[in-house]
DNA sequence: CTGAAAGCGCTAACAT
DNA sequence: ATGTTAGCGCTTTCAG
């Protein structure tokens, strides 16, 4: 157990050879005579020795370090997806030799704190989650620091994103429901202060326009993404239409407490209502009938926005990007 | 916008003073008059001004980074806790001025990356998750590294952790069943091989050995934490156990599955049979039926490790710790 | 192809 | 109470 720190000096010595050689060596310098290189490989094996980061961001100014921000703000308990976003940015990272650093604080604010953590010099790059606020994402761009943001940000901004194609899969949703025969098609829409939300209720639109089916307010009813808001939704919505007979929900958990709502009205899912939920969580497969829904890939949004950075710290810039999404067709359309 | 890096020397000369003054200030040392104080951190405020943690680094050997280590070979996707104790380690490590690197390794081998990342001087000190393999974390608590385990390493391990009080959660659990008048209480056990399927079971047969109720190896089944084995359990129990009026689930997810069965049944929850889970997870809550569970502080484990650590680095050695859980009570029993 | 030497930005003796 | 100075471990000119 080596507990004495060995350094590259020490590599030098036992290997016969000169700092600069084993740096060269160690960096993969291709003018390198082969045996020399064996011999400062075996030393470094021989010794147990990986480099020092320090040293090494002291001298060259990169860190090897992105960070990972996510606003202790929103309800990430609630968020299933904030583990597998944050694996698929923590192996692409790794893969290109960079590491994650994962910074869990307030951002409605402009928080100096987060700030001096992600000023020049603390890390090379950083991707934000859905932000509420664009403020310090922006100055923090604005002061040279190379970020993605995971979901979408405000029209106006300049901000380099990557999302799940939000409207594309409430389109898809919705013309499965058409494509199954539903006439009298409605929507349980989310919060339209988030892009998500209007962009869910976007593709719906657009898939009953495109089938000619045409688009009527009165099949819109809002919820605010929690099952207790499904369930008032729909209820909403049956009363005012009680010949529905198909509904796209926006997400998921909605579409758990619309689908209570249906049966204890007596409806039969799929025969008399079909239902698609979208997100595809965990409780949408647990219930006596598995949720018809629509996919994001999450981990390929983490690994996606990983890449990204890693390429604007390569000075190249990105164009922000849109994941697609799957149908999954289960029990309930 | 400041683009250029301003550095200790800048300040010390914009503050008309050496740099070991700055450094003093920066550092809190008392011994430095008030008066210069003061302009030094005017200089600060004044130029923006934020130290190079590599250069610290370099010279106090202390990173200010502690790693939280996930086995990749986990399945982090369905762990809905991932997101909660992750979320209490960053915090509690912001508050002590430290930052959680985030590393997702294969760790059933000894990687040698792993270990590379996380040899002395890379970071102060580790936090590792559930592992099944303690080879590569032996190996680094040799090598020095403060480190502390979420979850119940091997018996015999030397290794300090924090993990729930599954013993005393199963006990609460089934000593409610007891309380509310059941008589023939059976379990939906979990994996054997894990501490917490062995813990959960022993606490179910304490308390029943405690009412004298006494334990019978029939009314006991084993899951292997899904819902599709909780159903398999729930078949087994019932088919042999037909008297069968409270069950302890080891876990919601099996929970959920038995409660399926028991309705198709026709057996009424709570009255016929009341079940009780265990994990609080949302799931749980979603059904008509809220299902009555025992709740673990996912986030304090985080939190709590996350102390622990500090702990260590600061040279102490710090007990491992239980963290109580605790019983809520739905609608299932 | 290789080595010598000069720092990167900061802290920590050591002086004063 | 304050300044001077010597590195921390590495990369990178610059010579050869």
């Amino acid at each position: 157990m080596n507990r004495a720190k060995i350094t590259l000096a020490d590599i030098a010595e036992t290997a016969g050879v000169s700092p600069a050689t084993v740096s060269r060596v160690l960096n993969g310098d291709p003018r390198v005579s082969p045996e020399r290189v064996t011999r400062v490989n075996e030393a470094i094996s021989e010794l147990g020795y990986s480099p020092n980061r320090a040293a090494r961001t002291l001298v060259t100014g990169k860190t090897g370090l992105i960070a990972a921000v996510i606003d202790s703000n929103l309800n990430v308990f609630s968020d299933p997806f904030w583990g597998q976003i944050t694996t698929g940015i923590s192996q692409a990272l790794q893969e290109a030799n960079f590491q994650a650093l994962l910074m869990v604080r307030p951002l409605d604010v402009e928080d100096p704190s987060v700030v001096a953590s992600l000023a020049p010099g603390q890390v090379d790059g950083a991707i934000f989650f859905q932000l509420h606020n664009d403020d310090t994402v922006n100055l923090l761009q604005d002061m040279g620091l190379p970020l993605v943001v995971v979901g979408r940000p405000e029209e106006s901004s300049k901000l380099t994103y990557v999302d799940s194609d939000n409207f594309g899969g409430a389109h898809q949703a919705t013309k499965h429901l058409i494509d199954r025969g539903c006439k009298a098609i409605a929507t349980v829409a989310g919060d339209q202060q988030l892009s998500s939300g209007r962009l869910r209720l976007d593709g719906y639109r657009k898939a009953l326009a495109e089938s000619g089916i045409g688009f009527d307010e009165s099949r819109v009813a809002y919820g605010d993404w929690t099952d207790v808001g499904g369930e008032q939704a729909m209820r909403t919505l049956i009363e005012s239409n009680p010949s529905i007979d198909g509904v796209f929900v926006a997400n998921d958990l909605m579409a758990l407490g619309a689908m209570s709502v249906l049966e204890e009205q007596g409806r039969n899912i799929p025969e008399d209502v079909a239902v698609v939920g979208f997100d595809n969580m965990f409780a949408g497969r647990l219930g006596r009938q598995q949720l018809t829904t629509i996919e994001q890939d999450v981990q390929g949004l983490g690994a996606k926005a990983a890449a990204m950075v890693i390429r604007m710290i390569d000075g190249e810039r990105p164009k922000s990007v849109v994941l697609p999404t799957r149908l999954i067709v289960r029990d309930t359309a």
